[in-house]
DNA sequence: CACATCACG
DNA sequence: ACGTACGTGATGTGC
């Protein structure tokens, strides 16, 4: 039998949209909808296979029932701008696929589904209805099938009623459902329904008397006298109502079976679209050639012996630029990576190089890293992928090469690259920029690997990975023109020569470093705090009056306080009870238990993430070599993972300890320097308010002199409160101001929050000024900017959301402020590093803790290392306040505080 | 795999 | 009327 699958056009990309994050493409469009919508398409095609498809849309969707409010609002809501934009993008996209799009002027979706599918069924067909919408509920038999998809949690899963499952379910048949609807109404429909009448009463006279017709008819056996009078009286709304919930099912529209018939959904067209709008995770589903350029050229000669290495470094050194990716193996803990081959590519030619260390007459590590050395002195340009990574195979001698300057040669790292472009993305893979950039869809390094490694896949699938590997090189090669053009009309270029090239190398000499952990130390730390772990353990279940519940699920926790334990504090998250620390604190006076608790977490989480945590990354050499992320923070900003060394506790004393375990190597100490309030000094220099500025050259307290201005006290009489307020005020502002935030941090209501700031304004207006102008700017440029010229796009400013919108002015103000602070931070680690090896150094610096760097300092150079760390730190931008460094020296990370 | 929580700047 | 401070990463729970 044939089968025809239907779907409601748009009750399933409303689905779609709330079931989805909002995604957008390169350009800002909104797209989360219809990537969803097709995702769904995908999958009830896999699961149908039908010899027909159709979409069917109302002409006129002005109004969308919301679905997170419908249920207790009751009313509609208008179609939010970033769903209302999607509408004809998808129906653009399922053209481009050849998908029969249904629509007429004066026909709902629902009329047009509902004929489709009797007229379908009549002709001999099978038919599967996809829709979100239940009223199509009423048009299930024995031949048509409807189904509603559910999201619950990120998990689709579908409910499918014949006509047997709309009995089972809803206690009529699909046909009565109308008539029960009809009783009942729906608000969000506007369906009046008659008053007093809900789900219950509705269905059970329907399954009384069979219709509405039926229930008029029988009214004088009707014994509930209340109801009957709410019947009698609204005769005319409960046909009103019938007519406005039923389905027609003998419209105009025919079912045309060539153009619904299914046929390839995966053209050139759509090819293109799917590349415009960014989805990559479908154009594997395209033919291998659909989205290839005429003239791309995959061949490529694979090198295996020296002499034909020797030959190709021949002709290499006549090209200006050459593009390479190299292939190795992430080292375990401890462990050199391994270098296994990699793909080079230049403007008319493409090579493998298998490094076979082992075979007699194979490439080496060493001559890679020796034609490395030549590429890069030769002032060729070299293109590639994540340069920090490569680092152990270029065979770099730091001490001699870098001692007049970090000198790398001319790379173009397009992982760093398309990152300055747009750093609010979370994936930079190759064929991420390949997409981007050239629109070409590529089968990514995750798919082709799947669980096995490049070592294992190179020796499996030897010439899929080699494939691979070069159709990456020549994309990066053939990518790096337009990344490179669009880094310049950013204005970015110097920022990535001058800094992010040179950082990428300080940080993977960071990583190579690492820091000196005292094993036994933190064990021992550990075992202190499970003693007192194990005591409160006890007492909170003693407390609770229940020895069995987990204190770590909050679910289980917040049923304990707040439900058996009665304590106020209603909901605050969307899954139950808040039991955050701040929600906690405030019941701690009153109940002996919370006390505990707080303690309690606070000590596993010492256990957990650091006592435990830490010792899983102690490497052989007793070192912890974290990673330094150079392209994931949308400011700019550095980030440590695997472990992260930029948490490492610092507020509480229990907590600090951990930082005694942190040790130089031996008959090295440590020095620790930080920018004392380097962002509100930045704040100062942009907004260039004389107030502030004056405050900076007269006081070292920033915040009491700003308390002593804002609260009209003189210097000498500003009280600990006034300064707390003050300190809380200068980090909202950098923060991005609002009322709420402020008071929620200070306890205070909105309004006396909204006082400091009014206050703080009027004591610092350019600071006001200078605010206003970067959310205007942003708003019309669509990106913020750093002092030096770093862009982070706030696509936020432009949503029809108010949240949304309001998020995207605080970002504003942050960004360029936090941003600006990262930028110096990344100028003074260029200029320490540079000057350690200038003066001939033993001295390391192994840590960046965004205002704070740790040099590792061997003995005897305490002196010239402060001095290097005070000048260079300082040095690190001139601002119209200066920059103050403190520094500080100890034989552990503790003792440098 | 999402969420809540909490460590840091 | 809405419901927020900016930027990260790691952990344990629970589906």
């Amino acid at each position: 039998m044939e089968k025809l699958v239907l779907i409601d056009g748009h009750s399933i990309l409303n689905r779609a949209f709330y079931g989805m994050p909002d995604l957008t493409n390169a350009e800002g469009r909104h797209t989360g909808a219809v990537y969803g919508f097709l995702n769904m398409l995908f999958h009830f095609l896999e699961e149908e296979k039908p010899d027909y498809l159709a979409v069917a849309f109302d002409v006129h969707a002005p109004t969308f029932r919301h679905e997170a409010y419908s249920a207790y609002k009751g009313t509609r809501k208008e179609m939010p701008a970033e769903l209302r934009e999607q509408v004809p993008l998808i129906k653009e996209v399922l053209t481009a696929m050849g998908v029969r799009i249904y629509e007429q002027a004066g026909l709902e979706a629902d009329d047009i589904l509902g004929t489709l599918a009797k007229k379908a069924e009549a002709a001999g067909m099978e038919v599967s209805l996809f829709s979100g919408d239940r009223d199509l509920l009423q048009i299930a038999d024995e031949k048509i099938q409807v189904r509603v998809p559910k999201t619950i949690r990120g998990q689709t899963t579908i409910e499918n009623y014949h006509t047997q499952d709309v009995v089972d379910k809803y206690g009529v048949t699909p046909r009565q459902f109308i008539d029960v609807k009809a009783l009942m109404g729906d608000s969000s429909d506007n369906v009046p329904g008659v008053p007093g009448v809900g789900e219950k009463t509705a269905t059970k006279l329907i399954r009384d008397y069979g219709s509405v017709e039926g229930v008029y008819s029988h009214l004088d056996e009707i014994k509930k006298a209340a109801l009957k009078k709410n019947l009698t009286e609204n005769k005319d709304l409960a046909e009103l109502s019938l007519f406005l919930v039923t389905i027609k099912t003998d419209c105009e529209p025919e079912l045309d079976k060539e153009e619904a018939r299914l046929g390839n959904l995966f053209t050139k067209e759509a090819f293109e679209l799917y590349t415009a709008l960014g989805f990559r995770n479908f154009l594997s589903k395209f033919d291998a050639d659909a989205g290839k350029e005429s003239g791309e050229d995959d061949a490529y000669e694979v090198v295996f012996e020296r002499r034909s290495f020797d030959a190709l470094k021949e002709l290499l050194s006549k090209e200006e630029k050459i593009a390479l990716l190299p292939i190795f193996d992430k080292p375990l803990p401890g462990e050199e990576a391994r270098l296994i081959g990699a793909a080079v590519a230049w403007k008319d030619g493409a090579r493998f190089i298998r490094i076979l260390e082992a075979e007699k007459n194979g490439v080496t590590h060493e001559m890679f890293a020796g034609w490395m050395t030549e590429v890069r002195q030769s002032g060729q340009t070299l293109v590639t992928f994540d340069v920090k990574s490569q680092y152990p195979f270029w065979g770099i001698d730091r001490n001699s090469e870098f001692k007049d300057g970090i000198r790398l040669g001319s790379v173009r790292d397009l992982l760093i690259l398309a990152y300055l472009c747009n750093p609010l993305k979370s994936d930079y893979e190759p064929e991420d920029v390949a997409q981007e950039y050239l629109q070409r869809g590529r089968t990514g390094r995750k798919e082709l690997l799947g669980k096995s490694t490049f070592a294992e896949a190179i020796v499996a699938r030897q010439e899929e990975v080699m494939q691979y590997a070069v159709r990456t090189a020549r994309d990066l090669f053939d990518a790096s023109e337009p990344v490179w053009e669009r880094l310049g009309a950013l204005g970015m270029k110097q920022l990535y020569e001058e800094t992010e090239l040179p950082l990428s190398y300080i940080l993977y000499d960071m990583q190579r470093i690492g820091i000196r952990i005292d094993p036994a130390a933190l064990r021992t730390y550990g075992n202190e705090l499970v003693g007192r772990i194990e005591e409160l353990d006890r007492k909170i279940h003693d407390e609770a009056g229940d020895p069995d519940f987990n204190i770590a699920s909050p679910k289980q926790l917040g049923e304990i306080l707040f439900g058996k334990m009665g304590m106020p504090g209603g909901k605050k998250t969307k899954t139950g009870y808040s039991t955050s620390a701040d929600v906690l604190e405030k019941l701690a006076p009153d109940y002996p238990i919370v006390s505990d608790i707080l303690e309690y977490r606070g000590l596993t989480k010492l256990k957990s993430t650091y006592a435990d945590g830490l010792t899983a990354f102690i490497a052989p050499d007793l070192r912890i070599h974290t990673t330094f992320n150079q392209t994931v923070t949308a400011t700019g900003r550095i980030s440590s993972n695997e472990p992260n060394l930029q948490n490492i506790p610092m507020r509480t004393e229990l907590g600090k300890r951990i930082r005694k375990c942190f040790l130089p190597r031996e008959g090295f100490s440590f020095s620790d320097a930080d920018y004392s309030q380097i962002e509100l000094r930045i704040l100062a220099h942009m907004s260039a308010d004389e107030e502030l500025i004056d405050a900076y050259r007269h006081s070292e307290d920033i915040h009491s002199i700003t308390a002593s201005k804002v609260f009209h006290t003189p210097l000498a009489e500003v009280t600990p409160l006034q300064r707390r307020n003050a300190k809380a005020v200068n980090f909202g502002i950098v923060y991005g101001i609002s009322s709420f935030g402020l008071s929620q941090d200070l306890s205070i209501s909105r309004k006396e929050a909204a006082d400091y700031i009014d206050a703080y304004f009027a004591t610092y207006p350019q600071v006001k000024i200078f605010l206003d102008g970067l959310v205007s700017g942003a708003k019309e440029k669509g990106y913020t900017e750093t002092a030096f010229g770093r862009k982070r796009p706030v696509p936020e400013l432009k949503s029809g959301n108010f949240m949304q919108r309001q998020f995207g002015e605080r970002v504003a103000m942050n960004a360029p402020i936090q941003g600006t602070a990262a930028d110096i931070m990344k100028f003074a680690m260029i200029r320490v590093f540079e000057r350690l090896r200038r003066e001939g150094l033993r001295s390391e610096m192994i840590l960046q803790i965004h205002d704070e760097l740790l040099i590792e300092t061997a003995p005897g150079e305490e002196e010239a290392v402060t001095r290097i760390l005070e000048e260079e730190m300082k040095g690190a931008a001139d601002l119209r306040v200066s920059l103050e460094v403190d520094v500080e020296h100890g034989s552990d990370w503790y003792g440098t505080k």
